[in-house]
DNA sequence: AATGAATGAGTGTTCATTCAT
DNA sequence: CATGAATGAACACTCATTCAT
């Protein structure tokens, strides 16, 4: 009897788990589509295969939605930013490992996405997806910290950072539209902008 | 009788050009305080003052307002532009152009704004104001051609470009937020940044 | 003076009936193309070329205006029964001479709107027109009376008014579809059917 | 287990139906007293007692509610006919059964309404009513089909048959006012018409 | 009188959220 | 917990009518 009643939580624990990637999954979708402001919960529920109200047990509002996305991009982010940014010492390389480790995180998202809706003739994607923005979030502050900590004197931090992060959305945004997708190149084509302009951009062989 | 049908006129063709007006202003607040997809009608009409059916009277959708107001802008831009851009002659001195007309729109626009607003708690503005957008796919496309034209060979002129224009549009959005506004610095940085990279960044002193 | 001001009221007087049937004929118009309930104010202002203020100066609404056309087919009906009633002294004559200038008006009205609508693809009018309404309702009033005079105990007069009013409605309607129009035909038919029944029925050649 | 099931979905059903049918049956009266282009969504769901949502979660439109109204009655209306029809052999045997058929289902029309509007003080009815208007068309279907198919030559077959079912109609209206309510007696009257006219009406006594 | 812009109640319809089952 | 129908506020838009000019 305790055992059966174990197993019944059990499983009932892993619907919920179930139910919830579920929300999520198609929450992605749908905001990777139609964008946050034009979704509609409906067509999150819709496309989840689960009913409203059980919409309503998991997620207070698409809001809600939004952000656990966000924060669950942000926590899987972490540990990818952490491995790059490991032997960093100066400038270039923190700033080369932080863009690398975003590059790399919105290139496993893209192929996640793309193996997904292999049929669909989707839309935009990517620029507005939660999880992208959220690590965005989390970039902008390595860029901060860093800047702060290693670029000596007189340069306009604020203005620095801000255009490495603008740079950094720009490249990743205009990278996954391309095919091969090549975070390297990318990576060094940032890098080399922020480093020393447009002398010093690599050049494309033919 | 001429003279009461002058004035008749006058006075309605004025009420008219001020209702116009009324709208474009309160849209031109909604859109950038809440952006345009959030933006209802209601929002717009309610911060005009007017009745619903006024709005109607002079325009016939919210998108048709945005477009109103995106080609207002760019109608104002375009002389800014050539202006700058007159005696450019190679990459640097337009890009300088460019981006220095765009920083002066802007900090035009910023001023009104602020000259209108004296008193209301105002959110984040500037940004998603359908003038500022309509101004700055005039620089994008400005960017464009000029790299395509004066940028020889091997270096990603798509990446590039989107680069320059991330990078305007970023230092743009924070400039107009310090004070004193100085759009010169602005664009010595942006300018220095594309063509040196960090090391060629202006010093700031103190 | 006088003069001056007497030529003045007239031309005045002249303006008002002017716009007075400028607004009818607008009305006629649209009621016949889409129908007394979809037509607005603003469709028979637009048509009339008269401005809305101009329209409430002479009608109080819709409904008015509807009255106004319907008491006007009235009034010039009346001359056109009362000329093919005057030698009839039977059911039959009677029945004639209504039927007859029931279809003698209507053709009448389809003529005139033919000539005006020369070019425009219209849709299905007749049926709807105020007039013909109002004209019906005359020619309503007239069988009850001739009914209840000349026909002699025991057939059910109110069923047989209300069977040839609604005989005289649907022949008149489809008459007018036909070319070429043949008011005597119609009347032949509607008569001989009343008055006999189908075996009564004239037969058609070819 | 099972059972709760069972009586749970068994009471959402039944609430369903019950609601679609308050849907139709408001709808129903209010087309038959305002007409359907007056009638708004609106109308229909105050007499109705649910909400606006309610309304569009059982029809997407006024006209939706409208055509299933219709198909309704067509669909009840389709087996009277065919028992009436079943032995009729010549023109007037399928006049008075196709008649007869539409006497029949205007009245048990009528009865229905009479015994739900107990008290309200209603308008018109029946005229304008869905079921009604698709019944029509039905009989107008069969008067075109016999007579096309059993009327020898030389009479004007439209006109023949836009007179049979526009005194069918108009009697039938008249029919329903009438206490008591005779269908026998409106289908003599109406096939003695057409068969002979007025001389072959059937005597009222008294 | 004539004008036509202003008004706001009214239209069809959607949607986040609740709640009986 | 899951379900999905019910709710009603909100939306974009129309229109009869008024009224300053």
């Amino acid at each position: 009897m305790a055992n059966v009643e174990y197993l019944f939580a059990s499983k009932r624990e892993q619907t919920k788990l179930a139910n919830r990637l579920a929300i999520l999954d198609a929450a992605r979708e749908v905001f990777g589509e139609i964008g946050f402001e034009a979704a509609t919960v409906r067509d999150i529920v819709r496309r989840s295969g689960l009913s409203v109200g059980a919409f309503y047990n998991y997620y207070r509002s698409k809001e809600e939605v939004f952000e656990a996305l966000a924060d669950d991009g942000a926590r899987r982010f972490r540990p990818i930013l952490e491995a790059q940014s490991a032997k960093a010492r100066d400038f270039e390389s923190y700033l080369r490992a932080a863009v690398g480790a975003y590059f790399d995180f919105v290139a496993g998202e893209h192929a996640a996405w793309l193996a997904k809706s292999k049929d669909a003739g989707m839309l935009s994607q990517a620029r507005g997806t939660p999880e992208i923005l959220a690590v965005f979030d989390e970039v902008r502050r390595v860029f901060a910290d860093v800047m702060a900590r290693d670029l000596s004197g007189g340069v306009d931090i604020e203005f620095l950072a801000a255009s490495c992060i603008a740079v950094a959305r720009e490249i990743g945004d205009r990278m996954v539209e391309r095919t091969p997708l090549d975070t390297g190149a990318a990576t060094d084509f940032v890098v080399n902008l922020i480093m020393g302009g447009v002398p010093n951009l690599p050049r494309m062989k033919g």
